[in-house]
RNA sequence: GGUCGCGUACCCAAGUGGCCUAAGGGAACGGAUUGCAAAUCCGUGAUUCGUGGGUUCGACUCCCACCGCGACCUCCA
């Protein structure tokens, strides 16, 4: 069965195919920077990836998966070429150092808020808390193999062998001011994954280049690998002075090192393509004298809230955290953020979590049939059932360039027909289902204080309710469940007694 | 100014030249069930695919223009 997958260099569907006939895909993610918790739309575009390795291992694929952690500091203006501004990281550190004053730390965080090591580490740990919540694969393997999500302050000397390597190759040069340069007019191909060609590139047009970085450039498009700047927050040494490393060289240095000097996927966020991807493409590709970096590069499109833009000024702005918070279940979220194709801007609402939660809660009862239908009938191969017949057309739906919706249609005509064929062998196709999904083993609310409190309330008023029913006082039965509906409470009632949950 | 993506019912969304008088899910509505609800089950939904032209025997699907939304042109997933 083929795999195809729409490919942003050459802006087309291609049939995937892998580097190597043996051994893994290789595959880099551009992971979350940490100097703040991660939004649904930096989850969209890293459950996208996910959701591409999922795919590509239920087409039989093993797939070595990367996802840097950028623990750098980058600059609050401006600096990405020339490093203006201020360091995010003391940002951050000046943020935590606030809210640790005014007693909004969350609880049990202690740290140190003037070192930005441990402030990176801990928003790190969040991330990857969050990421581990929405079965995120990469971080679930990572606390086996921590080498899979790359920190670049720990592989400096990695992007410095890699700089030098450059500046002798003549593609890179110490300019006056001290700051080495990447030469983009020593590589060719530059503006080919992007469009953006130099001829293209207009001086100035994005309006923060300033002039004063400009002069010292052979031209204005020559981005920075590494700034010389003794003040600097996190410094290292270095052959041109101590200082920092360029934004773009941490994956260069990082996919090379843990994946090769080429490599099969590269994934990150629309806003990735230009700068950043096209300029890890020059560096990787004048470096390792290869036409390619990527092969293919996979690009997710950004996330909208209620049809507008997300914003922290408009309100709808949403870490995972916070809608776990509200009782939102990570199945629910995850499937919201996957749901809609990657080459798409996607909507998310609080409706859509719904429909996505109601959706996977019949998934999930279905499965739960299975399970006992497998338990209690003899095994019977005489034909296909629903299942088994909806995982040929998931498969092939989920290999079209990520059709999601095409896959999860199928999935949904099945569980409308008559349970038919072998139990166990149906169930092993929904859990085959289920491995691109990611929903069943992360369909519950999270557990949190708040959440606590709430259940010995809802636990009182539902023995009060109970007792009113035995009693036939439906006035009050029917009170008691009013008062739960206002503590935004919804419950179930069935043969095994009163279940609830809490209303998104 | 340049480069690019998208626009299908109340919402999410598949379909990219005839099988489309357009999948699937949610909401809504009707019915079953229930003390009444919720949950569950059954049923109902676009003669039409942003607008206007064109190509074609035939267009949601190709081309052109326009309108709308979004991304990028050195912070950004």
């Amino acid at each position: 069965m083929t795999f195809r997958i729409h490919n942003t260099l050459t802006k087309s569907l291609e049939d995937f195919r892998a580097l190597h006939d043996h051994g893994a895909v290789t595959f880099y993610s551009c992971g979350p920077t940490v100097y703040d918790d991660a939004h649904i739309g930096n989850f969209r575009s890293f459950l996208n990836a996910d959701l591409l390795r999922r795919a590509l291992e239920l087409h039989g694929y093993t797939v070595k998966h990367v996802m840097n952690i950028t623990d750098v500091g980058h600059m609050t203006e401006d600096d990405a070429a020339d490093g203006g501004g201020e360091d995010k990281m003391a940002v951050a550190g000046r943020r935590i150092a606030e809210a640790k004053k005014s007693g909004r730390l969350p609880a049990g965080a202690e740290i140190d808020a003037s070192n930005p090591y441990a402030v990176a580490d801990f928003y790190a740990d969040r991330f990857l808390e969050d990421a581990r919540h929405l079965g995120l694969k990469v971080a679930i393997e990572e606390r086996v193999h921590p080498e899979l999500m790359p920190r670049p302050t720990r592989c400096v000397p990695q992007m410095i062998a890699l700089v030098e390597q450059l500046v002798a190759g003549g593609f890179a040069y110490v300019a006056k001011d001290g700051v080495v340069y990447f030469s983009v007019q020593s590589f060719p191909a530059y503006g080919r994954l992007s469009g953006n060609t130099l001829e293209h590139l207009r001086e100035g047009e994005g309006g923060r280049i300033s002039a004063e970085h400009q002069a010292v450039k052979r031209h204005p498009a020559d981005f920075m690998l590494w700034k010389p700047d003794p003040t600097h927050l996190m410094r290292w040494p270095s052959p041109w002075g101590d200082g920092y490393p360029g934004w773009h060289l941490e994956c260069s240095a990082m996919a090379k090192m843990l994946l090769g000097e080429e490599i099969d996927l590269h994934s990150g966020g629309e806003d990735n393509i230009f700068p950043h991807h096209e300029c890890e493409v020059a560096q990787s590709c004048c470096a390792s004298g290869r036409p390619h970096f990527a092969r293919v590069w996979f690009h997710t499109r950004h996330l909208q809230v209620e049809g507008e833009k997300m914003s922290k000024s408009k309100g709808n702005f949403f870490t995972a955290r916070d809608l776990f918070s509200k009782g939102v279940t990570p199945a629910a979220l995850r499937l919201e953020l996957v749901r809609t194709h990657y080459r798409t801007n996607s909507n998310f609402t609080m409706q859509g979590l719904r429909d996505c939660q109601r959706m996977i809660d019949r998934w999930a009862a279905a499965r739960v049939a299975l399970v006992e239908r497998a338990a209690s009938v003899s095994p019977n191969a005489a034909q296909d059932g629903p299942m088994q017949r909806a995982l040929v057309e998931f498969k092939d739906a989920v290999g079209d360039d990520l059709n999601l919706a095409r896959a999860m249609a199928a999935l949904n005509t099945a569980i409308g027909e008559t349970a038919a064929g072998d139990a166990k062998a149906e169930l092993a196709a929904l859990d085959a289902m289920n491995s691109v999904l990611g929903v069943f083993e992360r369909n519950e609310a999270l557990a949190s204080a708040a959440n606590d409190d709430l259940a010995a309330k809802v636990e009182v008023l539902l023995e009060r309710r109970k007792a009113a029913r035995v009693a036939k006082d439906w006035a009050e039965s029917d009170r008691v469940r009013d008062e739960l509906t206002v503590l935004g409470v919804r419950i179930k009632d069935g043969p095994q007694g009163t279940t609830w949950e809490r209303a998104v």
